[in-house]
DNA sequence: CTGAAAGCGCTTACAG
DNA sequence: CTGAAAGCGCTTACAG
């Protein structure tokens, strides 16, 4: 049972493989084949079980209508939604995703670009890992169509779509000073990331406006590594300081989520002590008995927006170079 | 910055492509290329910065060295995690995923199966909707390797790696049995699919072992389609009953998230009159205030041995029809 | 209106 | 030890 080729039909039908091939792709009009002609060779390649092979045509044309997706761990919602998201949107312009897990480690990020390339795609979506910069601006002097999520590099020109980190930060720490929470942990993930130093910047303005002095033992730095633990260390930390804190802001859902299992395990007396918010959430925190404030990214929004600006580069000769800020929701849970 | 070829090396060498061809692939010992020449091909690969084309590679051999896999939706943590670990164990044999949401449609399935094959994918893992035996049966015909993962069809010989749904379920309904809980409605996801029909025996199972009869009424059928409104409705409808329930069983992790969330939202009062059980879960789940069975699978185990089961035929002749059957965990939250 | 031919980047049987 | 040539399945400029 072997696939049908194009030959296959053309020698069938005792015409050339031009003749199918302008066939096969509508081209027939354009081509001026005539009508009987057209619809026996569409017959018969029905009737043959014909499927034009993609990777015959990707290397003739150069053209895959595949995509790469390199996010940090696609086990994670966050970044789970985000390929749902993406594929739906390529799946209209005919584009299928093939995707990798960096886990933020900047070593496999870039091989998994340098695999994908040599795999011919027509382009990627990639949320780098700190110290990709250079690599991402080997793509930008290739012309390989790219674009950045949720987090970039601010010293090099390329496609960006994030979201407003800082204004969002602001306003979820803003709102805890409103319920005057004063002195608020802040459990960072200490990633070097742009989208990390937003949300810290977020949090530094909000106290600012209010007048309250930054205390850099409020912030906890959380690695990648041993998330878990460090996680649970730096509430502990928060929640023992000598002078009690008020509120613990963690900079994503799932240092919230750690956060927050921790402090129930650790101590349920003292969950309702302190005000928890986060950026980003999960779905699930709707249903925990703690109260607490998020902020909401529109998933969906981001992977438009990455679709789009992908399909433009491909489509285009000049190079366009577009940072894309999409707003973020408060959400609050009582 | 065009990329460099086979063709490019071989021309600033002087030498074959052949020769080229077979340093490139390790082959130089085996074609008893001189040490120098072998040396000099490598160094000149480095230099012109050469990475082979995966394309060229796979019209020629047929082999891709990608992975297709289907699931229900990507976005679903479940198969968000089957994908991860399918991508991690792929990548050992040096293999990337492409994938695709099929939203228990087989339209939308098989539509997604076509397009694989025609990129000529080595081999396809599926999560098959309800409707789908025909095609598979079709890929075994043609000798795709392929492996159906998470549900299967009883009338159809093919590689398959599924948890034991019929003894989880058996299990997590013997224990609230055990419990005193004797009226236990159960939610059950009407895709027509093997695994659902596993877990509905298991519940019967366990009633009939402890002597209870099986009431048809405390089943309720939620469909793919609007189910979180059909969860809510089928929930509310076992809280009304005449004769109260002791407890509610949810048949996966997505209706039993949904019907947590509605009880919380209708009732706080009477969540504690009902025990509440599910077979697989949310990570969430160990961070509500209800206390709740579930149980758990071993999502790596089921994503290593779809991968192991896939290489064992893109590297074998002669047809393997395995069925791989994985136990499940049971673990209770008070 | 239609076809022969080149070429995308590889591998491999064959020949020397 | 090394090379010329065919072919995987397609598209497209060129010719008629």
């Amino acid at each position: 049972m072997k696939k049908v080729s194009l030959a296959d039909i053309s020698k069938e039908l005792g015409v050339s493989k031009t003749l199918v091939s302008f066939v096969m792709n509508g081209k027939a009009e354009e081509k001026r084949i005539s009508t009987e002609m057209t619809e026996k060779v569409l017959l018969k390649a029905k009737e043959m079980g014909y499927k034009p092979s993609y990777l015959g045509k990707a290397l003739r044309t150069g053209k895959s209508n595949t995509i790469g997706l390199i996010v940090a761990d696609i086990s994670n919602s966050f970044f789970a939604k985000l390929a749902r998201s993406i594929e739906d949107e390529a799946m209209k312009y005919g584009y299928n995703v093939i995707f990798g897990s960096s886990d933020e480690d900047s070593h496999k990020s870039t091989q998994l670009i340098d695999l994908f390339i040599d795999k011919n795609v027509d382009g990627l979506i990639i949320c780098p890992s700190k110290g990709d910069a250079k690599y991402i601006e080997k793509l930008q002097n290739m012309k390989t169509p790219n674009v950045l999520v949720d987090r970039y590099f601010t010293d090099i020109d390329c496609n960006v779509v994030v979201v407003d980190n800082l204004e969002g930060s602001f306003r979820i720490v803003k709102d805890q000073i409103i319920k005057g929470n004063k002195r608020i942990g802040y459990v960072n993930f200490n990633v070097g990331l742009t989208n990390m130093e937003g949300r810290l910047a977020g949090y530094k303005k909000a106290l600012k406006a209010s007048g309250i002095a930054f205390d850099e033992s409020l912030v906890k730095n959380v690695p990648f590594k041993g998330i878990e633990e460090e996680t649970a260390n730096a509430v502990r930390e928060l929640l023992n300081m000598d002078k009690p804190i008020d509120a613990i802001y963690f900079a994503n859902n799932h240092l919230a989520f750690l956060g927050v299992k921790f402090i129930k395990e650790y101590n349920s007396n003292k969950k309702s002590l302190v005000s928890i918010c986060s950026f980003d959430s999960f779905e699930f925190m709707s249903l925990l008995d703690t109260p607490l404030v998020y902020g909401v990214q529109s998933i969906d929004k981001l992977g438009e927006n990455a679709v789009d600006l992908i399909m433009k580069q491909i489509n285009s000769v000049a190079q366009i170079n577009e940072i894309r800020v999409l707003p973020i929701d408060i959400v609050e849970i009582k």
